[in-house]
DNA sequence: TTGTAGGCGTTATCAG
DNA sequence: CTGATAACGCCTACAA
C-alpha cells in the first residue's frame, strides 16, 4: 500500500529510461529481449503496479464505460448486465454501473458522475428516451447507445425490441384464444416508453380484432411482483371481469399469478395470463408462464459492440430491433363458456 | 467532445489563477462570492466539465470501489450489489461490477484490474477464502470486505451469515417434519464454501438426530435452475428415494420444484423442499418456497459501510455475522404415512 | 533500440 | 482571500 513503485523506480533500478519500461509495458516487442528481462526483473524486486489511471489520464482513454438501468432486481437487466460486462470484459473495458430506480433526475445524475470519472461511453436503458440527459449526450457526441426502446430512426445508437410488436402479439394470442375482455397490468408509462408501447400493441390488436378498449381494464403499477398482485385483484373485483390479462413484464405478470390464486382462481382454466421477457424462472413456476420473449443478453451484448465501434471512431447511428417471440407455456388458455 | 476546456481555460477567462478556480469547486467558501460568481460564469462560458480522474490521480483517491459477486444473474447478489451501489451512491463512490462465474482465476484477474484501476477498496463474495487472491489482499493491506462467507475470526472484514446454522436449521425443520430420509442439494463445494458450510450443518443435524448420513443422497451441482431440476430427479430415482430435500440455494430449490412437478409428484403432500436465501420470486411460486433467509440488502450495505470505514483508516478486522431465518411456507410438510 | 523532455488536468504548498 | 508552481505516473514525439 504505502508506497507504491512508479516506472520511473522501475526505471532506475533496472537502468533504463522510463519510456523504455513504459515500452516493454505497452509494447514489449519493440525493445531488445535482454533490456526487457531486465526490466521485467527490475519490476519484480520493487513490486511495481501498474496505474491504469494515469495512462487514462496521459491517453485519454478510462477503458470504462458506464452502464446505466433501472434496476438490478429485474433479472432482465441483470442479463443485459451480463451481456455488456462479458463482452467488455473481452474487450479489457470495465463497467461502471448505476441503477436509476427510473428516476430521471438519478440518470440525469448517473450520466453526470460517470462523464466526469471521463468513461469511453455510455449504456443507458433509459427512463424517458425524450428527455435532455440523451440530447446533450447526442449534442456533444459523447459515444452511447440506448437499450430496449423502440427508435428506429433518429441519431442515436440503439439496440432495443419492437415492444409495439411485442404487445400486439400478447394480445393475439389471447384473442386467438377466444378472449374478448383483456385486462392489461402495465408499468407506468411515465417512466417507460417500454411499458407505453406495448400498451400501444395491446390497444391496436384489440382495435384490429374489433374489440372495443375499456379503460377502465388498464392499471399502471410499479414493476413488481407486489404491483402485479395488486393491479389483478383490482382488476377482478370489477363488475364484468377480464378473463385474461396481458402484463407489460414477468416480475408484474408472476405478481398476477399470484394474486388470482390468492383469490382461489386457478390458472389457465379461470384466467389467462401473459408476460413479457421470459425471464428464467418464468419456465419454472406453476403453470409456466406464456411470454413474449426478449433477447436480454444479446441487447446487452449487442449494445457493447456497438458503443466499440462508436467509440472506435464509427459515428453513424444504427438501430437494431432484435425479434421478439410468443412463447406459449401453460398460463394461458382459451377462456371458459 | 472535441476539445474540453480545462481550468486553466476557465482561469483565463475569469482572470484568475487555476488554484483558485480549484477552490470554488472544492472548497467555495473559502472564495470571495465576487470571485466565485466571475468563476462559475466562465465556467458556463467555455462548457467546463470537471475531470475526475485527474483529481483522483493528485489525491490518490478514485472515488470508486470493486465489487466482485460471481454473477448478477442470482438474485442474491443482485440484492447485495444493490445495497453496496445504494450505499455507495449516497456517499458519492462509483462501482466497478465484475463476475466471476464461480471461477478463480476470474477472480484473480478482476482484482487485478480492478486495483490496476486504483479502486479505494474492494467487496468480495469469493470462490475461495483461503486462496492466495485475499491472502495478497490482506498482506497488501488493500482495503477489501468479503461477503457471505463464514469466517469469524482472522485478518478480514467480513459480512456473512453462519451458514452452518443455516443449513443445520434447514434440516432440522425437515427432521421435526418427521423427515429421515433427507437429500441435499448442493452448489460444488469446490466454489463456494457457503454451499460446503451448509452441508456440515445439515450432516451435523442428521447427526444430532440420529440420523445416519448417506453420502448417496448428496449431489453437488451447478448453482442453477437446471442443476436443481436435475439433481433431484436423479435422486429420486434412487431405490430408496429420499422424502425431502434441502438445497443450498433457491434456485436451486426452484429447479428442484419442477423436477418432482414432472416426475408427477405434488408438493408438499409427495415431497418436501427446502431453499436457501429468500429471493424474492420464492414467496411468489407454487407452493411457496420454504427457505432460509439471509438478509442479501444488509450484507450489500454494511459491507459497503465497513469498506468505507476501513478505507477511512480504521484498520481493525471486523466480523459481522448476520441473522438468518428459516421462513416456513408451503413447501414443505410431513411425510406420508 | 533507447533516451530526453514536455505535457495531461488537478491539487497542494507556500507566499503574498 | 489569491497566485505561482511543483508535483502526480505515465505516454509519446523527437532525437540520438
Amino acid at each position: 500500500m504505502d508506497i507504491m513503485s512508479t516506472i520511473l523506480d522501475v526505471a532506475k533500478l533496472a537502468g533504463v529510461s522510463t519510456a523504455t519500461v513504459s515500452r516493454v509495458i505497452n509494447s514489449p516487442e519493440a525493445v531488445r529481449e535482454e533490456t526487457r528481462d531486465k526490466v521485467t526483473e527490475a519490476m519484480k524486486l520493487c513490486k511495481y503496479k501498474y496505474n491504469a489511471l494515469a495512462r487514462g489520464f496521459v491517453t485519454k482513454q478510462s477503458n470504462t464505460i458506464g452502464l446505466i438501468i433501472p434496476t438490478i432486481n429485474n433479472p432482465v437487466f441483470a442479463e443485459s448486465t451480463r451481456g455488456v460486462q462479458d463482452y467488455a470484459d473481452r474487450n479489457n473495458i470495465q463497467v461502471l454501473l448505476g441503477n436509476t430506480y427510473y428516476q430521471y433526475k438519478q440518470e440525469e445524475k448517473l450520466v453526470e458522475t460517470f462523464r466526469e470519472k471521463q468513461v469511453d461511453g455510455l449504456i443507458i436503458t433509459t427512463t424517458n428516451p425524450r428527455g435532455a440527459v440523451l440530447k446533450t449526450l447526442v449534442d456533444e457526441e459523447i459515444p452511447f447507445v440506448l437499450l430496449y426502446s423502440t427508435v428506429k430512426k433518429g441519431p442515436m445508437t440503439v439496440v432495443g425490441v419492437d415492444n409495439f410488436r411485442g404487445g400486439y402479439r400478447a394480445t393475439e394470442h389471447l384473442v386467438k384464444l377466444g378472449h374478448r375482455r383483456i385486462g392489461m397490468v402495465a408499468g407506468r408509462f411515465s417512466i417507460s416508453d417500454r411499458s407505453f408501447h406495448r400498451w400501444h400493441g395491446y390497444r391496436q390488436c384489440l382495435k384490429n380484432n374489433k374489440i372495443s378498449y375499456d379503460k377502465a381494464l388498464l392499471i399502471q403499477t410499479d414493476y413488481s411482483l407486489t404491483g402485479g398482485r395488486d393491479a389483478v385483484k383490482k382488476l377482478l373485483s370489477l363488475k364484468d371481469p377480464p378473463t385474461a390479462f396481458f402484463c407489460s413484464n414477468d416480475f408484474l405478470a408472476l405478481g398476477a399469478m399470484k394474486g388470482a390464486r390468492e383469490l382461489g382462481l386457478q390458472l389457465p382454466r379461470d384466467l389467462s395470463i401473459v408476460g413479457f421477457d421470459d425471464i428464467r424462472i418464468a419456465s419454472y413456476v406453476i403453470p409456466e408462464l406464456t411470454t413474449i420473449r426478449q433477447p436480454a443478453y444479446d441487447i446487452g451484448k449487442l449494445g457493447a459492440d456497438l458503443l466499440f465501434q462508436r467509440i472506435g471512431g464509427c459515428m453513424k447511428p444504427v438501430h437494431r430491433m432484435l425479434d421478439l417471440s410468443l412463447i406459449v407455456r401453460e398460463s394461458t388458455a382459451g377462456p371458459v363458456g
